[in-house]
DNA sequence: CTGTTAGCGCTTTCAT
DNA sequence: ATGAAAGCGCTAACAG
């Protein structure tokens, strides 16, 4: 592509009999310059079409105003309100965001990394993929000082702040609940307990089965992708048992939703036969039939606490005195659990 | 943020007593550099931990490999798949993406043009806020021939290349099924006429009557924004009425999925009372119950298009000779409308 | 308050 | 196949 040359501070500084550092202090609005000489610069500016040129900008100054995310996959309605939440206070605060997809993969991820430091992003907001088991890629960021922001899939044995809600405690919450509806067996559908998120809520799920003095049978419990067929092939499974459970407890609503279709095309009754319980509360889980109980993750709200710690500390040049964040989640229960009339009362 | 300095193509230079040009076209993979020259620029470049200041090249170079992305809202489900899909491709030709959201005003999206001009981005994806009457805050994009794209929400009278659906058609196919079906009385709920995709449904819809000699009425049509309030809103209205219609067609799953929910609150079957459809095919429509007729909108596919085709003129550095590109999209036929058996067997 | 000077790290002629 | 030199557009340090 040809392009025409800019318009440089130098053309303004010409025409204004100017120099080119007064234009530049005058276009980025400081202090030490007069109102009327600023006034002039500006409106020259605008007359010549000047645009700023960011990155000879960056170059010199060493400070790209560029935020990297790097995060598993872009096509899921929780990530979009993380990256909405992102986004707006990147917006808001002069930030520009660079985002980019692991795909679930090691390789990419470094990829994605050394993209993001070539482009001397000023921080990186991190969300790990599925498979990822160190942080050997994220060395050159460390090394640099680069303030790195994990959020959701944090990576636990790290100095990094992470942002994240008390996974556990839903976990415990959700089977806890389920097990006071009267559920005796309860399924668990996650994901790789590498992912804090997954482990997290199948801890918080054992602890419950023993708190109330069940078995835990892992017959019954499914650690792989969260996706629709993994609800699909579970109920295939549980169906064909001679003890049949009745309750399933999914990571994600997702493959909750799965479970509920597969049931209900089964001539399961739902919450009668199982009960069925997801996480994240998303649209379907408001839709589907009948609603599904779930645990409201604050997609939006997290990305606007990562980005604005992230960019607190750019520019107080100082690391928060806290190491993880922890946002508030919520139990929400919906008729998908509620064999008790009783639990619309509770709390 | 103090940073450590960096390793450059000097300090490479200087250990291994070549040129900085040499280097340079080491490790680019310039043709007139022997193997062994590169193989030693390479393995000293990783010895010294050098990573590519991307900025400098840009500076010099005059191209950033990036490329902006524009858009209304990202916290949609259809919008994760279109930046998915776009991501995806970027990533794979060598592109950086910068994501902004204009939050549907006029002045946001000048300032987000405004910004990824300044970010110098090879190229501009774009798709409209709801209120942009005109495009005159993309003229330093035209006047320096940066290649601009619209997909989805695209301005007519332009000659930047669109990619859409044939919104038309759609909502001409969707209108005529209902009527095939039985319904005699249509509400449409739709977005503002100025944007594309809305105007063209409604035309669509309104043809559809016209060929069917069915009256048009504009108090069951409403237009404006499209979300669950739009249709709880209509369905307040239309069960006053003391001729109750017995269809709605909403531009969007969200729209009509409320319209669903609020119908069956007020005890009115669907489809045998009032069938609906939507628009999107998003996850909420295969949930619902009953399942909700849709359009399929390939909206990944939409988001490879559009960034395919931008990349290939940034390389080819020709326009293409197509003004629009047209996608398929699929009229999908769900419970939601299906009054007579018969439709279950159209092609 | 404004100007001078000197690069940021890279690529790009033009030489050799 | 490699090198020397110039400069992309801006900002920072230092002067005045």
């Amino acid at each position: 592509m040809i392009r025409k040359k800019d318009v440089t501070i130098y053309d303004i500084a010409k025409a204004l009999k100017l120099s080119p550092s007064t234009v530049s202090r005058g276009l980025r609005d400081h202090k030490s310059i007069r109102k009327e000489t600023r006034r002039r610069i500006l409106a020259k500016a605008m007359d010549l079409g000047y645009q700023h040129n960011t990155f000879a900008s960056n170059l010199r100054s060493n400070r790209t105003y560029t935020i990297g995310l790097i995060l598993p996959r872009l096509d899921s309605y929780f990530m979009s309100t993380v990256i909405s939440g992102i986004e707006k206070v990147a917006n808001k605060r002069g930030y520009n965001l660079v985002i980019s997809q692991s795909e679930e993969t090691y390789e990419k991820e470094k990829a994605c990394i050394s993209t993001m430091f070539n482009l001397r992003v000023d921080g990186l907001l991190f969300s790990l993929a599925y498979e990822t088991k160190n942080l050997d890629h994220l060395k050159m960021f460390q090394k640099r000082g680069i303030p790195v922001i994990f959020f959701d899939r944090v990576f636990d044995q790290s100095d990094h702040l992470s942002i994240v809600i008390d996974n556990f405690k839903a976990g415990f919450e959700v089977t806890n609940h389920m097990i006071e509806q009267g559920c005796k067996r309860i399924v668990h559908l996650g994901g790789d307990l590498k992912r804090n998120v997954y482990r997290d809520r199948y801890n918080g799920y054992r602890k419950a089965l023993k708190d109330h003095n069940l078995p835990f049978d892992p017959n019954i419990v499914s650690i792989g992708p969260m996706n629709e067929e993994a609800g699909i092939r579970m109920v295939d499974k549980m169906i064909r048992m001679e003890q049949i459970p009745d309750g399933i407890f999914a990571s994600n609503d997702v493959s909750a939703v799965a479970c509920i279709c597969r049931l209900k095309q089964n001539g399961f009754r739902i919450p009668e036969d199982v009960a069925v319980a997801g996480f994240n509360n998303g649209p379907i889980s408001k839709v589907v039939d009948p609603n599904l109980t779930t645990v409201n993750y604050p997609g939006e709200e997290m990305g606007e606490v990562a980005i604005t710690t992230l960019v607190d500390m750019l520019e107080d040049s100082l690391a928060p005195s806290v190491n993880t964040i922890v946002l508030k989640h919520q139990l929400i229960v919906r008729a998908s659990t509620q064999l008790h009339a009783a639990s619309q009362c509770r709390p």
